[in-house]
DNA sequence: TCATCTATATGACCTAGTCATATAATAGAC
DNA sequence: GTCTATTATATGACTAGGTCATATAGATGA
């Protein structure tokens, strides 16, 4: 959670209050291996490109994709053709195809969490405005 | 994420791939709150009565709610009264139920992140489970 | 050979959340 | 009275996910 509460009671500047889950991207990445294979910046590119998942960092990016090549997730192999330095190509492997639906469970269920407060949340402050007219 | 990736491909034990959304449960803390002042022990069993929210950190929620206090979203008071030692009361302000506002608009807009990502992944896999026959 | 672009990678750090444990008041056993 | 259990709040130490800054390195062109 950020600390600028003060500076922004309301809609808020700094970011947001809570608007980020943990590992969305990852899950994104695989979901973009699993269409087609590609390298480190290639898929920063079309994360940037879309408003869901623009501004990663690439850092991170290398360093999950490393990641899940240990885990066995992906599998990666040099392309040393066409112009600029090596990269390096990332590949989907089955584990990673398997990871990918529970992952995808995962977030389903998440966004089902996300419903049942969002309806408390509606729910509550309808009443509210009813009897306080706004 | 956690590292056990190799002993689950699948449904996972460890925990899950991605399932937690930053910040939530304190949204969850404030919703409460705006129904209901409460102290901190009381709340601690009302998020446990929901597969939801159980299962949360008593000293994460103390924390949070004194982090709260310091910026202003809740104040509290001692409560001598009753059996056992004294609780501390909170009660939410009027910066508090804006931040919970703009909390609750984060939330939503997450949640459809999470459809638009779900809607991705499912029409993929579709089109492929008619070519593969499953 | 120097700067620039493309591509990958590492180091340092920060914060949210977890785990274990401390503190303290009160109640009841005896 | 003092020992233990229960209720309630709080702190210390740590881990992991993610960010920010920066390093490395090959290819390209001035």
């Amino acid at each position: 959670m950020c600390n600028h509460h003060t500076e922004h009671t309301g809609s808020g500047s700094c970011g947001s209050p809570a608007g980020r889950m943990l590992g969305f991207i990852q899950a994104w990445l695989l979901l973009l291996l699993v269409k087609e294979s590609a390298h480190g910046y290639q898929l920063l590119d079309r994360l940037n490109q879309s408003e869901d998942t623009k501004g990663i960092d690439p850092g991170f990016l290398y360093r999950t994709l490393r990641q899940f090549e240990e885990e066995g997730l992906v599998k990666s192999s040099w392309d040393v053709e066409g112009r600029g330095p090596a990269r390096r190509v990332y590949e989907i492997t089955p584990d990673g195809v398997e990871y990918l639906h529970a992952w995808a469970g995962h977030i389903r269920s998440t966004r089902e969490r996300l419903g049942r407060f969002l309806q408390t949340y509606e729910s509550h402050f309808k009443l509210q405005t009813t009897e306080k007219g706004g």
